[in-house]
DNA sequence: ATAATGACTTTCA
DNA sequence: TTGAAAGCCATTA
């Protein structure tokens, strides 16, 4: 496989494992939203961040669900917790607490900036 | 089988 | 600009 990070889910707990292999994919420093791995996967976001608490319940140290944060670059959940362990791997908050898409925003396709002029202001 | 929950997203006021 | 409500889909009870 060289670029499929994910097989299609055959099952629900399949499921879970595309979630996972997809987190697995973001190289440290980098970020990606709940909407944006539930894209890649063909799922809801809903579905994602789902996947990422059930994290808790198994042992999942490989999965860096930390470098998981929602839409708007920001952390919803175990906020200051969660943004020290980005900062440990490189990421850089702004004043708002945000992170830049334009520097630590991981897509899948990030064979190249493809982004449009969003300056991360939504 | 149905109902409720949830680490989200997007839109409207 | 911020705030609140609805929508979404899979999992668990």
């Amino acid at each position: 496989m060289l670029s499929s990070t994910q097989e299609p889910p055959q099952r629900a707990s399949d499921l879970y494992e595309c979630i996972y292999g997809c987190v697995c994919a973001v190289p440290p420093g980098c970020v990606t939203s709940y909407g944006a791995v539930g894209q890649i996967i063909g799922c809801s976001a809903r579905v994602v961040g789902y996947a990422l608490h059930h994290l808790r319940h198994v042992a999942r140290a490989d999965v860096p669900w930390q470098r998981i944060i929602n839409a708007r670059g920001m952390i919803s959940t175990h906020g200051n917790e969660q943004r020290r362990l980005l900062e440990a791997e490189g990421v850089v908050f702004d004043a708002q607490g945000r992170v830049d898409w334009e520097r630590f925003g991981w897509r899948q396709d990030d064979t190249g900036i493809q982004r449009q002029g969003d300056t991360g202001t939504r």
